[in-house]
DNA sequence: CGTTGAATTGATACTGGTCAATTCTAGTGG
DNA sequence: CCACTAGAATTGACCAGTATCAATTCAACG
């Protein structure tokens, strides 16, 4: 939608976005998207790749897509992952800035850029929700950066849990979440390996914090446990924050 | 901006935006920013605070901010660096995500939210301006979950020094930085410690890559070297990528 | 000069990665 | 209905890359 009427639609960069229409309902843009036809996706088929002209941007309405980026090597990286109600695809320049693959059998409505432009443009309303989505999305980002760059793979793991189980936990009872992520998926997601991932779900396990029926299948038996590992005070924070570290380096002298 | 116009002004989350004028000239949002007066702040003061209600825009005139985020117990994550010509603090929520610190002296211009969501209502151009900023800086948040989660040491750095090369090296000579930030800052937005900065550092000098005729200063003699370590064929890959190794994992089984 | 904080360097520890073997499960076909 | 297979997940043994802790150097400044 900065696309909208004077962008250049040919230049170099090229981002791509998810948008999660967060709590409060957003129904102009995704009535926009509801009169187009759904498109089906098969696990692990891909809906574009990075580079690829940012044509079209979608709105996920069933199943869960995964956001990535690789390098040369064949490492991957997840930026996100799209749940039901999410965009993806919003782009602001002429490409794709990572590929989005279908993580489980997954239904999308697709608007073509152009399309978009013309609903969006001069609907302020509509531009104000693109906005608010956006911003989200980057403090995500923000969280995550906080994640890889300085917590440890049980901080990441916990933070995962209660994070992802918040967005999941639609239809399955209170603390029981069904994963539709392989391991590999995890991993790639929070920085670390699939080996890494599987031992310290164990631990977690052996430690009661929470039950593993299968490996599709975690629940959470302490949450407190898990959100007071995760830092950041995500829930109510059980004993208060060492105020002694936290202003040694917070509070910078002036 | 989202905020312009049927925003909820008091929400529960909140972020907070850097923008940076990605090369092409944005004088609109730039020449309203230009009527206000500047604000001095000296090395490592605060200009606003994660949490804080999010009243201003700023525009960086002269000098570098870092924009970080604090884990309770003190860690810290610096999401970004600020330069002159950057937009930091556009928030389409409440409140900041982040703290926003001068590195040096610094220059910024203040527009408060309401004064800005006037201006740009109505002004299509400056609304795809907006838009565009945000965006870009949602991808080199994706860039940088891509180093942190997948990056080793002297990649990270090799990235950054790159990276901000680019951004830095304005008045200086062809190859030389002038790095304003301390060993502890690079960690912090590296997600490294300071002695491994440092020692990357060094080792790079020693294999004759750059220079450091003093901690601040880094001269980048093999620019080549560098830039096939950052991956990501930042430069002319001067050999091909490894194709066996990215289509055994980007070639998804379908 | 002496002091102070930053940066560098060194010695050592430990988290998480790598490599490899094993288990588990879901399909598949006899 | 029951092996067989293939891919995913788990587990184990070992190792490497960074972190940690500590000492030293360096530079700016009073």
């Amino acid at each position: 939608m900065a696309t909208i009427a004077p962008v250049p639609i040919a230049t170099a960069a090229a981002p791509g976005t998810t948008l999660s229409n967060s709590g409060t309902a957003t129904p102009s843009l995704q009535g926009t998207f509801e009169r187009q036809p759904t498109e089906q996706f098969t696990s692990n088929e891909v809906v574009f790749v990075e580079g690829d002209p940012a044509t079209s941007v979608f709105l996920l309405s069933d199943g869960v897509l995964r956001l990535c980026r690789l390098l040369p090597d064949g490492r991957r990286s997840i930026t996100g992952f799209a749940l039901p109600g999410d965009f993806v695809g919003l782009s602001f320049r002429s490409r794709y800035v990572y590929t989005a693959e279908a993580v489980t059998r997954t239904r999308l409505r697709r608007l073509y850029t152009r399309q978009l432009q013309v609903v969006i443009h001069g609907d302020v309303a509509l531009q104000d929700q693109a906005f608010t989505m956006i911003c989200d999305e980057l403090s995500a980002a923000q969280d995550q950066m906080l994640l890889l760059g300085r917590k440890t793979a049980r901080e990441r793991l916990a933070s995962f849990l209660l994070t992802i189980g918040c967005k999941l936990r639609k239809r399955t009872r209170p603390n029981e979440l069904i994963l539709p992520f392989s391991r590999q998926d995890i991993a790639d997601y929070l920085g670390l390996t699939i080996e890494t991932v599987s031992r310290t779900m164990t631990i977690f396990r052996k430690e009661g914090i929470i039950d593993l029926p299968d490996p599709q299948r975690v629940i959470i038996q302490d949450p407190q446990a898990l959100s007071h590992m995760a830092g950041e005070g995500e829930q109510e924070p059980a004993d208060p924050p060492d105020i002694m570290r936290v202003s040694q380096r917070a509070a910078w002298p002036s």
